[in-house]
DNA sequence: CTATGTGAAGTGATTCACAGCA
DNA sequence: TGCTGTGAATCACTTCACATAG
């Protein structure tokens, strides 16, 4: 049997994923000057239900006031804090084609916590490139040397298919815990770590039954 | 009320989202010539579980055979015509940034039924030039003109998030039901569309959180 | 004897509805 | 009075276990 030193805190999945999405909004609130924004407020901005949002942040305690609402800078500091935003999260790249090009580029997560902070690849011609954002593409050999330490704690896969599982490996391997696929194929991982898979074609063909349905 | 013409085939959410993942195992299958491929193989390829597996795809119908399996190329038929794929879907993107040059180039959907039919840009530099894939920019304002007829059935936008909500009311406007937006915002669209959100930061402050908790 | 199809049981998430508190 | 916090009810998905068919 396994006992947490926190209290039982079980935080359930479905909530961790939607997170992320109000912890924007109230970025959103807090460029617009907003101080306080309601359950109902967070639900409209976030696309959801009023009821699920108290839910969800009741989760991480007892964060409202009942007859105001959430304080926004207050709530967004302990969503930050859950996520574990508040140490920097740091973020490697494997694989340097037009999608990892791209995902460096995106600016999306100016909400701060997370960082680049290596790029491999195993063409000859990519390895010493400086990117953009000012770092130096590294062979992908160099990975398993490099990693521990203050390394990556999250790693991309932006290779083509056929390369994924072996740089998947290759990542367990070094001691990474968390890894964010975009290539499609299903990859395996020993249990410890958590693995993402996000496939455009996917979400194409899940669209694509959608309207065959809907008509 | 309402009432639907075809058996009443409620597939469950989940079990859609599960079908593309399928599908891509069975030409993995086909790929290695394959013919017959249990429940309990698919789960092994797809990341599942057996009795998970029959019983998303008995909701297509009795496609296996009792004491053998199910039939590769022809389960790979029932689910693509499922998704709709059988009809050959037309997809337009709008914004060519980096990410969306990304997914042009991207060959993963290989799976046939889905290709690339327009693209759209504000910027007057990109208007007009022809992508590798022999696709020429169109201006965004044409968007409303060129969509009606045998235009898109599917939008993806890959614009700056102060941009995508204002493309997502003109696709709605033009006709179009399903979207997949990659742009950091939660989009509002009218109930008869179908949006589909994929936000690389919310999926790595997903995976942050799961560092956090691990240990 | 093997592997599917499928009710039934179990589990987890969502929604409801209202008590509790500022 | 207004909005949160939260048990209870509902709904949906998953897993089990076995009858069923080749």
């Amino acid at each position: 049997m396994r006992v947490t030193g926190e209290h039982v805190n079980q935080v359930p999945e479905t909530t961790i994923q939607r997170l992320p999405i109000y912890l924007r909004c109230l970025h959103e609130a807090q460029a617009m000057r907003i101080p306080v924004i309601s359950s109902e407020g967070i639900a409209l901005m976030s696309g959801g239900n009023a009821a699920q949002v108290r839910k969800d942040l009741n989760y991480l305690g007892e964060l409202g006031t009942r007859g105001i609402g959430y304080d926004v800078d207050d709530l967004a500091g302990h969503i930050a804090r859950a996520l574990g935003l508040t140490k920097q999260r740091h973020v490697a790249l494997v694989g340097l084609g037009h999608l990892g090009s791209a995902l460096l580029s995106y600016g999306g997560f100016g909400d701060r916590g997370l960082t680049w902070v290596a790029v491999y690849d195993t063409d000859p011609d990519k390895v010493g490139v400086m990117t953009p954002s000012g770092l130096v593409v590294r062979p992908f050999a160099e990975l398993t040397a490099t990693v521990p330490g203050p390394g990556p704690d999250i790693a991309v896969i932006t290779t083509p298919a056929s390369a994924a599982q072996e740089v998947a490996d290759a990542l367990v391997a070094a001691g990474i815990r968390s890894i964010l696929n975009f290539a499609p194929v299903t990859l395996e991982v020993p249990e410890h770590v958590t693995l993402r898979q996000v496939d455009l074609s996917v979400e194409l063909q899940i669209l694509s039954f959608h309207l065959a349905e809907g008509l």
